[in-house]
DNA sequence: CGACTTATGGATCGATTAGTATATAATTAA
DNA sequence: TTAATTATATACTAATCGATCCATAAGTCG
């Protein structure tokens, strides 16, 4: 299926990429189209709207990208062939060094970019919240596994310790931004640690 | 000193209380002139600058007034009549019970409030950022008066145990946005509570 | 070549942004 | 009663917001 009509003339993977560091930086609400338009290789309003049809659409499309790439740092909690243990202290470790990356701004996009906005953008916060959620779940589901395996005794408050590691999970943000060191970030990481293995 | 010239037709402090309220939920680049003004009881642009000033000036107050209320569930770090660890401890349940709490947007405005802003508004952005790290301060100097009183142990990395502590204390933000119950919170704090009692 | 398709440049849209100007209203002080 | 002071209502500003329109450019296809 060869494409017919004039070409694109910017890339539309870069400027995918260039639009993910504006809303990981400044969040939804206050990247503006015209720095979004400017970022992307300064194409117009025409343009804009062509490829991406609305700032909305181009945000989802940017979440999937994050999620696809940066995000992969929590793949570690799904993957049955590491031991829960190790799947939520790997999650932690490449979380934080992810977050205190120099390469794109600080934190992580997903607990930061719409952590408040407008009313009108509720539907764009919502997406956020769902990604925490599944998250969430996933910690929930590894702590479960714990359990049956043995490796967490049977009468662990699941709920709490899932909440446990999510909130320091999430906390990572706003430390990472405040200019917290990797190395300090992972060295609370073994301390939060030694709690699971005191819940055996 | 009495005042002269026209009473002011609305009342100061509700109208501080009432913008404390939006830029909480919405954050500062996100929450309009005009939705303050309706919230604020219906008060003109004209009513607006002569009070406050500037959106920037009101928020600078809002601050203050939420530091010098909700915020003082914090104030427990500089009590020097609590142990160190009953300090943070406190701290800790007295936030997550705040920020879940109904009367109010869920989480803290310090957090969230200006996570991420315009490039314009950085100096916003900074206001937030200098009581963050104000509280993290306090925190290590809990712990610092722990270990001089003997209650931590001389080889204690306090900067690893104040970053332990503070990245669990701003994550209460996100999950009480997310809908985390206070119980749930609580007893994870107990939890986290076990690491100190670990690093005697 | 002309038909068709897609992208672009540039002007523009109505709505909203934070903030201001001006005249008048409502109070105290002399 | 009049001057001084402060707040108000109303109208308005320039800038920016996200988004659209239209003519034209730049390709493929027959």
């Amino acid at each position: 299926m060869v494409r017919t009509g004039r070409p694109r003339q910017f890339n539309r993977e870069e400027a995918v990429a260039s639009a993910m560091m504006l809303f990981w930086e400044y969040g939804f609400d206050s990247t503006s189209l015209s720095e979004l338009k400017k970022a992307m290789g300064g194409i117009s309003s025409a343009s804009f709207y062509a490829a991406f049809e609305s700032k909305d659409a181009l945000f989802k499309e940017v979440l999937a990208r994050y999620l696809a790439t940066f995000g992969q740092v929590s793949a570690n909690l799904t993957n049955l062939s590491l031991p829960p243990r190790t799947a939520i202290e790997l999650t932690l470790r490449s979380s934080a060094k992810m977050q205190t990356g120099e390469s794109h701004p600080l934190g992580c996009l997903v607990v930061l970019s719409a952590s408040t906005c407008s009313p009108d953008n509720a539907h764009i916060r919502d997406l956020l919240t769902k990604e925490r959620t599944s998250t969430r779940e996933k910690i929930h589901a590894c702590i479960e596994r714990a359990v049956r395996d043995g490796e967490l005794s049977e009468t662990t408050d699941k709920t709490m310790l899932t909440t446990f590691f999510n909130t320091f999970l999430e906390g990572i943000s706003t430390e990472a931004r405040d200019g917290i060191p990797f190395e300090v970030i992972n060295a609370a990481v073994t301390k939060l640690m030694e709690v699971w293995d005191a819940s055996k």
